[in-house]
DNA sequence: AAATTTGGTTTATTTTATAAACTACTTTAA
DNA sequence: TTAAAGTAGTTTATAAAATAAACCAAATTT
């Protein structure tokens, strides 16, 4: 019997953002958007799911006078990202 | 940059149904339906979806008298199963 | 023979993703 | 100095997807 994936992770630009996070101390919305390809709305959409969900925090500050926003992921983000590419190995295996 | 993932294998139940296709020969509806923890209902739209986009073959007989569907992946399925991992891989290394 | 089960399909509803429109401020350049 | 364009987003509306509920037809069970 195949796992239920995170319905929080098993979305393309979720996990996109999540992937990046992973691999990054802490990354800011514009590097975000360029490296998933998405658009402002989408992305700006779901930061906030995954940081209502704990999965990532949200900092908004200002470079100089114009806003910046960077994301880190959390420990229960990196948790539930590892678990995520688990259960997904169950669908991937042979 | 990140890949698009085929929005067609990006879903729990067509990404189940694509993998337990992938291994085994063939399996009816009721295998799917309970190796995937699905509802009839959802599982049949599913199976269409991917029955249109050729990644699998859909057989409609019957067992005796009652109604018997089986499904075979495709060598077209085969090919976009593997690029979608190809592409995730993306999405998890690291 | 009424109720339940099997093996589905169809239709309706909910959820999710995406796009479009908008806000607020900054920089450039005429 | 002010109009145009750019940056960095948010909010709202729309489209698409997933899911659930209702239904159908036949078979089986009680």
């Amino acid at each position: 019997m195949l796992k239920e994936l995170d319905p929080l992770l098993h979305s393309q630009l979720r996990l996109g953002v999540m992937s990046l996070l992973m691999n990054a101390e802490s990354a800011d919305f514009t590097f975000l958007k360029e490296n998933t390809n998405s658009t402002a709305g989408n992305l700006s959409v779901q930061i906030d799911k995954l940081s209502e969900a704990g999965y990532i925090s949200v900092d908004k500050s200002f470079n100089g006078k114009k806003p910046l926003t960077t994301c880190k992921v959390t420990k229960k983000g990196i948790k539930a990202f590892e678990e995520y590419v688990n259960t997904l190995k169950g669908y991937l295996k042979n």
